[in-house]
DNA sequence: CTAAAACCTCAAGTTAACCTGAGGTAAAGT
DNA sequence: ACTTTACCTCAGGTTAACTTGAGGTTTTAG
């Protein structure tokens, strides 16, 4: 029987191009974890791996780490998440996208119909007299409604 | 002759849906001005409405207050901006959120094609192996390239 | 076997975009 | 006139997501 390899919290920082004090911050805060060898260094499954990728795609989607543990959270917690797991937390990243780039969209066409012809009248302006998703939100990623 | 009507700092953060510690604070880092009247009260133009206004715009397209800053800063100014410069702007930013909304097409379209699928394999995956736009930035909003 | 490279912990610093509170003045309502 | 509401300044606090540094231990390369 073959030995899984284990990683080492640099290997693991090279590999996946984040800093080693961001592994450490990502395991204090619950989103990764690992074990200890004889010398008290940490020690990765592969796995881990695709954790950290799972986490900086969600990023850039402007999930917050926070609404990342949440889906993890989700998922059945003494496997290791399955190829349907990640796409549950695939397809409501998806969906959230979606949301996030229509109204990104419908930002788009405000502006151009909007500061682009110069009016924003106080009353009828729609820049003005934000009700949009996005603004009742205020800045930032509040995308998905996930507690 | 009719004269312009001045705005009190309680009021504009009223119309605007902003608090009042927030003009401070935009008046600080120079994005807003003010005047003071006798008991060195702000006072504003109702132009400072549109100035707001435009803030939260760009800021609800991921637009720095520094970046914010810098696009005012090129704006004529010892005059009020005109229709043109605001259309400029909103040019400007429209531009860049169309940028920004194709980016996150691509991540959609990453997502559904590969954590979706499961593979996430170690040397060919795109999440993997990000060398996308927004990947190279980091999270957050870097989107414009304005220094 | 030794020296460099990699790790460890823990405290404190960083940036953006504000907010809160204290202590005091000005303006507005009745 | 009086009292409530609005304003003022200035210092310090807040959150997210990390980073930096000090002081010390383990691994690894030669």
């Amino acid at each position: 029987m073959e030995q899984e390899p284990t990683w080492a919290v640099g290997r693991v920082a090279k590999r996946c191009g984040v800093k080693v004090s961001t592994l450490h911050f990502y395991e204090e805060k619950g989103l990764i974890r690992s074990w200890r060898n004889q010398g008290n260094q940490r020690r990765y499954k592969p796995e881990v791996l695709r954790r950290i990728s799972v986490i900086k795609a969600a990023q850039k989607m402007g999930v917050s780490l926070d609404e990342i543990k949440h889906a993890f959270s989700t998922l059945p917690n003494n496997r290791t998440p399955t190829k349907e797991d990640w796409q549950h937390l695939s397809q409501l990243w998806h969906d959230a996208l979606n949301r996030k780039i229509h109204q990104l969209e419908n930002l788009r066409d405000s502006l151009t119909g909007c500061i682009g012809c110069g009016c924003l009248s106080l009353n009828s302006c729609p820049i003005y007299n934000p009700d949009d998703e996005l603004s009742s939100q205020g800045p930032g990623p509040v995308i998905l409604d996930s507690k």
